[in-house]
DNA sequence: TCTACAACCTCTAGTGACTAGAGCTTCAAG
DNA sequence: CTTGAAGCTCTAGTCACTAGAGGTTGTAGA
């Protein structure tokens, strides 16, 4: 049996945030000493270790409920699995293409500028007062 | 002089942005009608087009407002915008660099799967539960 | 067995950059 | 002069935590 401490430890979640997963319901809850402290077991190690790893990935608590629930119903298709994992590369695939395009501009804009010159004629600030300035098109 | 809905559909910024701009001191307060309502003129104008490129291409309000600070005073030096510019530059690489890890991971994820099986031995799920077959190190 | 104190507990509030909604007032066209 | 779209303020909600206050428990060493 693990205290939140030892559960942080090993899983590199911190004490806050593994309480606020049991608070939304991410994790189950926990079983408590009689002092009304968490236990947990190697279930629990595993679960958390599943969320981190989904977290890091990127996956809203949203997305990692909807796949834990499955795990938990081995029987069910895991079609929604493989859908949930794949709206998320698209989601990472979109923000790459933004991304791009913010550091195409971003270079653009700080290199037309040595930084030595008074902000009166700075290129950064006048490329930022105008969009036509710009190359592509840019948004977050 | 501009309504608040005017400026809104020139700039394409929502009409409760404008005002949470203004709140948080982004925007100097409008000048306003015998009814309270907010006026704008072509400096109210251009002021949020900057605002609106410069959120566009991911600065945070704070390093906007140090921006603004710095067109108002022409005579200061531009190198910290060419700072602000720069450090926006490596924030943007640095999530480039993560994300496309995490692409890489996603696809691997995603590929091992047909979703045709059952959850009990899924791919996607099995994955996720180890971060051990993973080929990159990835973290957002 | 006692004591010290690190680790635990709950609860509330704050983060960034908005967004939504309630309940009210003003502007401008017809 | 009426109507209704658009404006106003204020509070609260979003996401995924993080920080802090103020109190309690577990455990190692004396």
């Amino acid at each position: 049996m693990f205290s939140i401490g030892q559960l942080s430890k090993q899983t590199g979640v911190k004490v806050p945030t593994i309480r606020y997963y049991e608070q939304v319901g991410l994790l189950v809850s926990a079983g408590r000493t009689e002092g009304n402290q968490r236990r947990y077991d190697k279930d629990g190690l595993e679960r958390l270790g599943f969320i981190r790893h989904a977290r890091d990935l990127g996956f809203s608590i949203e997305a990692i409920s909807a796949l834990i629930d499955l795990q938990q119903h081995p029987d069910r298709s895991c079609q929604e699995a493989t859908e949930i994992a794949q709206d998320q590369l698209a989601d990472v695939r979109e923000k790459l293409r933004r991304l791009t395009a913010l550091e195409t501009e971003l270079v653009r804009i700080s290199e037309g500028c040595d930084g030595d010159g008074s902000s009166n004629d700075c290129y950064v600030l006048t490329s930022l007062a105008d969009h036509r300035h710009c190359r592509t098109e840019h948004y977050c």
